[in-house]
DNA sequence: TCCCTCATGTAAAAGGTTACATGATTTA
DNA sequence: TAAATCATGTAACCTTTTACATGAGGGA
C-alpha cells in the first residue's frame, strides 16, 4: 500500500474528524493544526489523489448549483488503520528551523535600535498569537467544566493547542528578553 | 551582487566568527546554531561556491602533510555587510512542523500506552536536551559573573543559548503533560 | 465594474535529505 | 583488520513555495 508522507498523515488526520473537500483541508489548514503543520492547496489537491490512488480515501462529488461542484473526501479502513498506527510509532525529535534564533546569532554586528524593534515586533506578533489561541481556549471551558475525554477528538485539538499556547508564550518572552537586553544595554 | 538564501546567511554567521572550512561549518552545525539551522556537508559545499561566486566570502587552499588539503573561507567587506544589513531586515514568522503536536492532533485514535511512551520517551529526549544547553550554561557563568557585552558575538551565542533551554523546557513540559493525561485517564 | 469567495488543478523553481564517490591517516 | 576522522564534492530524490490557469456567483 506504499507509504505516506507526513503530509499525507495531515490530510489523514484531518478527514479522521469527517468528510472534506481539498478546498475545506485548505482552509483547516490555517487553525488549529495548521500552525504546526501548514500545507497550500497546490500541495493538498496532489496529495489527495496519491492517497485515493493508494487506497487511504475514497471521494464523492457532491454538485451544487449555486458554487462550483466539489469533491468531498472520506477515510477508508485502510486509512484510518494507517493512521491510527502511525500515531505511537516510533519519531525522532525534529530539526529546529527559526530564523530569528539565526540572526540573534549575529546580533553584535547589526544596529542595536533596529534589533530592538524587531524583536519588538515579534514579540507582538507571539503575543497576537497567543491570545488567540487564549480565546480559543476560554470557548472551550466556557462549553464545560473540566477537559473533554482523553479518546475524543477534542482533547486531541485541546492537546495541540496548549502546545499553541506554550509556544508563543515562550517564543514573546524570549524576544522580549532580547529586546530588553538591547535596550537597556550601555551605549 | 544577487540574493543570499537564509542557508547563505547561516554560513556567513559562522565565518563571521572566524576563518574555517567547509569541513569545519558542517561540525559547527551541530551546536549551537544547528539547533535552529541545519545543515549537512552536501547543502554547505555548493552553498561556500555560490558564496564565493558572488563576492560574499573568499578562500584560500591550506596544504596539510598529515590530512587533506583544506579550503579554509573567509568573509569578504560585501559578505560582512550583506549579513549586518540582514539581521535587522523585516521578517515573517515562521511556521512551524512539528510531526509530534501533529501526531497529537489524532491522539484520539492511537493505543493509550503506546501513546503515553511515546510522549515520555520525547520527554526525556526534550529534557537531555536541556541538561545540555544548561552545561553550556554553567560553562559560560564559570568564566565570568556577569554577561557578556551586548554587542559581543559571545552575547549574540548566549542569546540563542537561552532560545535553546527554553524551547526545550517547554517541549518537555508539553510532552509530560500529554503523557500525564494518558497515564491518569479512565480506562 | 471590480474584487472576494468557492472550487480544482498544473508547472516551475527553490530548498533539503539521502545516497554515491574517493582517499589518506589514525585509533581500537 | 576494521572503523572512525579529516576533507571535498556530485546526483537523485523528495518536499515546499510561488506562480500560472480557469470560471461562476455574490457583494460593494
Amino acid at each position: 500500500m506504499s507509504t505516506i508522507s507526513t503530509l499525507g498523515y495531515a490530510l489523514l488526520s484531518l478527514l479522521a474528524r469527517g468528510e472534506l473537500s481539498g478546498y475545506d483541508i485548505a482552509r483547516q489548514m490555517k487553525a488549529p493544526i495548521g500552525y504546526f503543520w501548514h500545507a497550500s492547496h497546490s500541495q493538498i489537491y496532489p496529495e489527495l489523489a496519491r492517497l485515493e490512488r493508494d487506497g487511504y480515501v475514497g471521494h464523492q462529488v457532491v454538485e451544487q448549483h449555486d458554487r462550483p461542484d466539489k469533491k468531498v473526501y472520506s477515510l477508508t479502513d485502510a486509512g484510518r488503520e494507517a493512521l491510527r498506527t502511525w500515531v505511537t510509532s516510533p519519531l525522532d525529535v525534529p530539526s529546529v528551523r527559526d530564523e530569528l534564533v539565526l540572526r540573534a546569532f549575529s546580533l553584535w554586528l547589526g544596529d542595536r535600535r533596529e534589533a530592538a524593534a524587531l524583536f519588538r515586533e515579534h514579540e507582538r506578533r507571539h503575543e497576537a498569537q497567543l491570545e488567540e489561541y487564549q480565546a480559543i481556549e476560554a470557548h472551550i471551558k466556557g462549553q464545560s467544566a473540566r477537559l473533554p475525554s482523553i479518546d475524543s477528538p477534542e482533547f486531541a485539538a485541546y492537546a495541540t493547542l496548549q502546545r499553541g499556547m506554550g509556544y508563543e508564550r515562550e517564543c514573546a518572552a524570549w524576544c522580549r528578553w532580547v529586546a530588553e537586553q538591547l535596550e537597556g544595554g550601555p551605549v
